[in-house]
DNA sequence: GTGGAACGTGCAATCGATTGTAGTGTCAGG
DNA sequence: CCTGACACTACAATCGATTGCACGTTCCAC
């Protein structure tokens, strides 16, 4: 079913047809043919085929997103509210997985431009990605999101992972704690290191050294967070913290289990402070205190400034920055024993 | 950059390029050809058209898929599988949501054959959807994932939730529980559906009836499960169910903060078990005892039927059923304090 | 009555890759 | 020396929608 089928089947031309059925263009029909050809493509079922018109016009209507890793809860937010910016005109996501390893980006991102996407919205980049994203933004527009890119010309809509961290050292900070330590994420991903660098600086501003430890989760997931959790443990007596920032939930919960096996109770023994606002986290056990993650309205500005971009491909970049909210609950609190040097601090 | 610019790049025609770039028709290429077309190509960095080349041949490489909400934590990993499946071919999956409307489903699966995908993977489906769907499936491949189509033509791949619920009713009913009443999701949708005839059926077995709800979830979500437990709280005394099955863990949560909030523990006044095993459930308080969903198991099934039924459209159509398995936890267990009734049961 | 908007429609080219067919050239066997 | 076989390449059509241009009407104004 074409548009000559229709054509044929009233005895008018194809690009009769075309406009007719075009909103846009249907002023350029007489009334009376527009309505004969929108009732016999109706009655015979017309679709439409958007490939053919994609390749006539050069607009597919499509937005390629790039992700590490989808079963990775905290980016399904993040797709439903590209999905929902670009529904509204008939626009679709064509997603596609890097797991979370830098050199398949690069495939992928060739994988979407060879489909002609309108745009790419990258929410996995490391920062060792930056020149082939930036090489691709020169014909294609690109969305740098959630994961940041320091130091580039792309158009990037983010968490402010840094006053993130910074909020998160603040909390504990007033709380009373002078230990602390985080569990980090890989350090070539941005939002990872902004929490780091935030959550330093804020600690610093206090006059705070964190104490430091000598990995990171290369992925941060809930076994990063036990792996880390457990050289904490190691760090007896005064090295050891009495607070801990876990770049996510997941190395949060890690931690948590890991902390429990050794005897320590959260927040009694030690305070957690997560990341994410994970969609149960608030009924584990101690609900987590944890930065909340806008997702869905990262990838709602996301998808919007890619929209913007694809309508006219501005030299200045725009983005968007979400700020930081604590959702706070049990896992922090003021300490009551210092399990390790047998002290119990005022609360 | 196209073939014809590689082509006159080279003096040669464009259908050689296109020839020599195409693994399957290089031997129809002398070799020297070959390669000085191949270092052109990359030379000038050419990625080639899909758009163009699937409306000439009539396949694009892509499968559809609807989901109700990509916001459910629980869909994703059944994308992350299907992606999974779908990448050794250099195939996307194009995914749309519904809003877990019935109505908009019939829209998304018109703009999806619009563009002219190779299959269909509908995992958001609701029972009124059937007849849509089965006729789209006489031109285009349909794979039915997640949410089951009863007595439908159409290729499946799902989870046995039947299996499942009645599952949750034996590990119940083994603990001693004989009041039981499940928090059913609605009932338009296949697994919610299963879920609740294998729950009552296995109870059934044992002589036992389930208590009935006047009404279910519409949205399977925590407020439902908030307000259906309160449902059950209202019903004293020897009403009261003493086991609950919740058909999803979110569904649980909400119950669980609802039974907190009215003074029942879990599980020493009344057990739960939920669906899904859903990331961080096994943490919660009490670690719920949970029906696991193999999400992505099931998405890269739905993924491979799809490739089948694009490579030879079968007239039986293929599909899969995986059996449940039961991640036992704490929420469950045998009753200690019978709240309503001031009785104490056996352990 | 005529010039010329204004409107409606058709024609044909186009987007870029693919592929059936035909053409050229080379070579071996008879 | 001729012929058939084979290897390679070019030509041109095709997929289906879109759109600039041109043609033909109608109708109004001068």
């Amino acid at each position: 079913m074409t548009l000559k089928d229709i054509a044929s089947s009233l005895g008018v031309n194809a690009s009769t047809v075309s406009r007719a059925l075009d909103p846009h263009k249907a002023h350029l029909v007489s009334e009376g043919t527009v309505d004969r050809v929108r009732a016999a493509a109706k009655q015979l079922g017309y679709r439409g085929d958007r490939v053919a018109g994609a390749l006539r016009r050069g607009v597919t209507g499509t937005v390629g997103v790039i992700v590490a890793d989808l079963a990775n809860p905290f980016i399904a937010p993040v797709i439903h509210g590209i999905a929902q910016s670009l529904a509204p005109r008939q626009m679709l996501p064509m997603v596609i997985e890097t797991n979370d390893n830098a050199s398949e980006l690069e495939s992928s991102l060739d994988h979407l431009l060879s489909r002609r996407v309108d745009a790419v919205i990258c929410a996995g980049a490391r920062f060792s990605n930056r020149d082939v994203l930036e090489e691709a933004g020169r014909s294609t527009p690109v969305v740098i999101a959630v994961r940041g890119l320091s130091n580039s010309v792309l158009a990037q809509v983010l968490h402010d992972d840094r006053a993130g961290g910074a909020m998160a050292a603040r909390h504990l900070l007033g709380l009373g704690h002078t230990r602390l330590a985080e569990l980090r994420g890989p350090d070539d991903v941005g939002n990872f290191v902004s929490r780091h660098l935030g959550f330093r600086e804020a600690c610093a501003e206090e006059g705070l050294a964190v104490i430091d430890l000598p990995e990171v989760g290369e992925r941060p997931i809930r076994e990063a967070g036990e792996h880390l959790a457990r050289l904490l443990i190691d760090l007896h007596g005064d090295a050891m913290p009495t607070a801990v920032f876990a770049h996510n939930d997941l190395m949060a919960l890690g931690a948590l289990s890991v902390f429990r096996q050794h005897g320590l109770t959260c927040p009694t023994d030690i305070s957690i402070v997560g990341y994410n606002d994970s969609p149960t986290i608030d009924q584990v056990d101690p609900p987590l205190t944890s930065v909340i993650y806008p997702g869905i309205k990262v990838g709602r500005s996301a998808g919007e400034v890619a929209l913007q971009l694809i309508n006219e491909p501005a030299e200045h970049a725009p983005g968007a920055m979400f700020p930081p909210r604590l959702a706070v609950r049990k896992s922090a609190a003021p300490l009551v024993n210092d399990p390790f040097l047998g002290r119990t601090h005022a609360t």
